[in-house]
DNA sequence: TGCATTTGTGCACACGATTACACAAACGTT
DNA sequence: AACGTTTGTGTAATCGTGTGCACAAATGCA
C-alpha cells in the first residue's frame, strides 16, 4: 500500500496517474456509465494501488444525496430499544447507508441536536425517541427532503408512520390475570409527558373497563429498572395493589425484585407483574416475564420498507399497523 | 416558517434576499469573523426568518474537516458496550461531533464497512470492537487523518490506546475464591479469536498461577445470555467445576441461571460465579453479581482526552492506562 | 466505400460553503 | 490636514465529484 502516512489522493490526482482524465475516474466508479471495460479494469487496479476511493462528501455535495441516516433515540443502552437499533442498523449498513445517532437522553438540547444532524443533509430520518416531539422534528427536517418514519401518527404529508396495536394483547392478559382472581390493578408509567406511554396505557385500561374494572393507582418511573424498583415498593406499601401491569420489561423486573425481596410477595400468586417490549433479556430463565411484546422484526421490516419506499420518490406518506402480541412467563 | 415543503435555500441565495454577497453570510455563521455586528444580526435574521443554515457537507468538503466520528462496535443492544457507547455519545455530541456507528456483529462484511465510512473521511475512528483487526483499521483508514482510540495497544503512530489492566483486582477476587475453599476453576470465553479475550483471561489466570493453580477447564460463548447458560451447563456436567470465570456479566447470569436451575447449585456457596465489565444489570438486586468493573465514566473520559489531543494536533500517539476495581456481590 | 449510429473520452461547470486577497471607508494620531 | 491603521465587504479561487455536452474513433449497414 506505499508509505504509510500519505495524504488520500484525488480523483484528478489519480487520473494523472492513470493517463485520463478525473471524468473517466469517476465513471470507472460509476456501475452503469459510458466506459471502455478494459480503462475501468486499469483504473481500478491503480486505485487500488493508491488506495484511492472516491471521497463521500464531495459526492454527496454533488448528488444531493448523503445515504446518511439519522437515527433519534432515547438511549443507546436502553434494552427496550437497543434490539430494534441492532436490526436496523443492520439493514442500513446492507444498503450503503450510514446512520447517525441522535441521543435524546439526559440533558442534551434536542432541538439543536437535530438541527445539526439536519445540517448534514441527511437522506431519512428515523425517530425512535417519545422524548421529542414530531411536530418540532418536522420543522427542523422539513426543509431537507427526508422522510420521517416515526410511530406518532401526525398527519402530515412528510411523515410515514407506523402504528402500533396492542390492544389485542392486552386483553388477552387482563382476561388471564381477571381470571387468576387478581382485582386491584396498578399501572406503572415510563414518563408521564410521553404520547407513547398513554397509548400504551390505554389498551390495558379498555381491557379492565371492558371487564367493569379500572386502575387504582398509578406511578411514574422512567424506564428504568430503579425506578420500576422503587415506584413498586411505594405502590404495594400504599395501594395493596395485586397486579402491575408496567411501561417496559426493564421496570417490570424491577418490580419483580421488589416485590420478592422488599414486600415479600411472589408472582404470580400473590402478585401479578407484566412488562411489555418483549426483549430477549425479559424471556432469560431468571425473569420469564409475562409481557406485550412487539415482533422486532416486522417492525424494522415496517421501517425499512419505509425508507426505501421514499428512496424509490413514492410521493406521500404511508402508514403500517403492527399488532402486539401476548408473550407468557411465570409474572402473571 | 413560511411554506411547509420549500427547497432548503443555500448561503448565495440568503446573500441576494439580505443584499449581501455569500462571502459575507458565510463570515455570519462564523464567530470569529470580521464583520460588522449590525450585518451578521440582520443576515442572521433574515435567516431564521427562511429557515437557512450552512451545509455541513460543502462546509466539510472545504474544511476537511467533517466533525463526524466513526464508532466500530460489536453490537448496539449488547450491554457490555452500551454504557460506554452512550456515554461517548453525549460526550462527542456536547462538542458538535456526531457519531456514525459501524456494527461489526453478525456476519455483515466489516473491512467494506470500515471502508465505506472512511470515504466520508471521518474525524476521529473509535474502535470498541474486538471482532476487526486493529491493523486492518489501520490500513483502511490511514489515509484519513484520523488517529484511531482502542484497546488493542498497536505499534503505530497512527493509532492511540486505552490499555486496561485488571490483574489487581483478578488477584483479589480469585484471593476471595480461594480462601471460601473453592479448587476447581474454569473460564468462559466470550469468543476464542479476541485478543481481549485472552487479555482478560490472562489476569485470571496469572493469579491462580500465583497459588499454585490453574483453569482446568475452558469452554467458549458468544457474550450472550444463552451461551452463557448453555457452556455452563456443559461445564458443570463434564467437568465438575466449583468457579467460573466468565468473559462478561451477561454470560456471567446465563451461567448462575444455568447452576440453579439446571444444575441445583446455588452461588455463592455451591459455586462461584464472576463476570466481567461491571455494567448496570449486574448490580441489580436479582443478579448481585461479583464482577471485575472498569470504571465507565473514566474509560470514556480517557477516549475523549484523546481526540481532544487529535483535534488539538497534537502529534504522534498516546496512551493511557485505566485500573479496574472488583466489584463485589453475592456470587463469590 | 459512404453514411448513420454507437462507444469512449475530455472539457467545463455545478454542488454550497470557506477564505486569501484586494480595496474602500472609517478611524486614530500628530 | 495628512497619513497609517483598523474594519467591513466583495471577488474569485478552492475543496473533490458527477455529468451534460461536444467530439473523435469505432462500428454497423447497404
Amino acid at each position: 500500500m506505499g508509505g504509510m502516512n500519505r495524504r488520500r489522493i484525488t480523483s484528478k490526482e489519480l487520473a494523472k496517474l492513470a493517463g485520463v482524465s478525473s471524468a473517466t475516474i469517476s465513471r470507472a466508479f460509476s456501475p452503469d456509465s459510458r466506459i471502455g471495460s478494459a480503462t475501468r479494469d486499469r483504473i481500478l487496479a491503480v486505485a487500488r494501488e493508491h488506495g484511492y476511493q472516491p471521497n463521500a462528501i464531495a459526492r454527496s455535495l454533488n448528488n444531493q444525496r448523503s445515504r446518511l441516516v439519522a437515527l433519534v433515540v432515547n438511549a443507546i443502552g436502553n434494552p427496550c430499544e437497543a434490539e430494534e437499533q441492532q436490526l436496523l442498523v443492520h439493514r442500513l449498513q446492507a444498503r450503503q447507508l450510514l446512520p447517525i445517532i441522535l441521543c435524546c437522553a439526559d440533558h442534551s438540547d434536542r432541538l439543536q441536536l437535530m438541527r445539526l444532524a439536519s445540517t448534514y443533509q441527511v437522506d431519512h430520518v428515523v425517530v425512535f425517541s417519545d422524548m421529542v416531539s414530531m411536530q418540532d422534528a418536522v420543522d427542523i427536517f422539513h426543509t431537507t427532503k427526508p422522510i420521517i418514519v416515526s410511530f406518532e401518527p401526525l398527519d402530515n404529508e412528510n411523515v410515514s408512520s407506523i402504528r402500533i396495536d396492542g390492544s389485542g394483547a392486552a386483553d388477552e392478559i387482563i382476561d388471564k390475570i381477571v381470571r387468576d382472581g387478581k382485582k386491584r390493578f396498578a399501572y406503572l408509567s415510563g414518563t408521564n409527558s410521553s404520547w407513547i406511554d398513554k397509548l400504551r396505557r390505554k389498551w390495558f385500561a379498555d381491557a379492565l373497563a371492558k371487564r367493569g374494572l379500572s386502575f387504582e393507582a398509578q406511578a411514574f418511573g422512567d424506564y428504568s429498572y430503579d425506578s420500576g424498583f422503587k415506584e413498586a415498593v411505594l405502590l404495594l406499601h400504599r395501594n395493596k395493589v395485586d397486579a402491575i401491569i408496567c411501561g417496559n420489561d426493564v421496570m417490570a423486573i424491577g418490580a419483580r425484585d421488589a416485590a420478592r425481596r422488599v414486600i415479600g410477595k411472589n408472582t404470580p400468586d400473590d402478585i401479578a407483574i407484566v412488562g411489555q417490549d418483549g426483549i430477549a433479556m425479559a424471556a432469560w430463565d431468571c425473569n420469564d416475564l409475562t409481557t406485550l411484546s412487539l415482533d422486532h422484526v416486522a417492525f424494522i421490516d415496517a421501517v425499512v420498507e419505509l425508507i426505501e419506499r421514499h428512496d424509490a420518490e413514492i410521493e406521500g406518506p404511508h402508514s403500517i399497523t403492527l399488532t402486539c402480541t401476548a408473550r407468557w412467563g411465570s409474572t402473571a
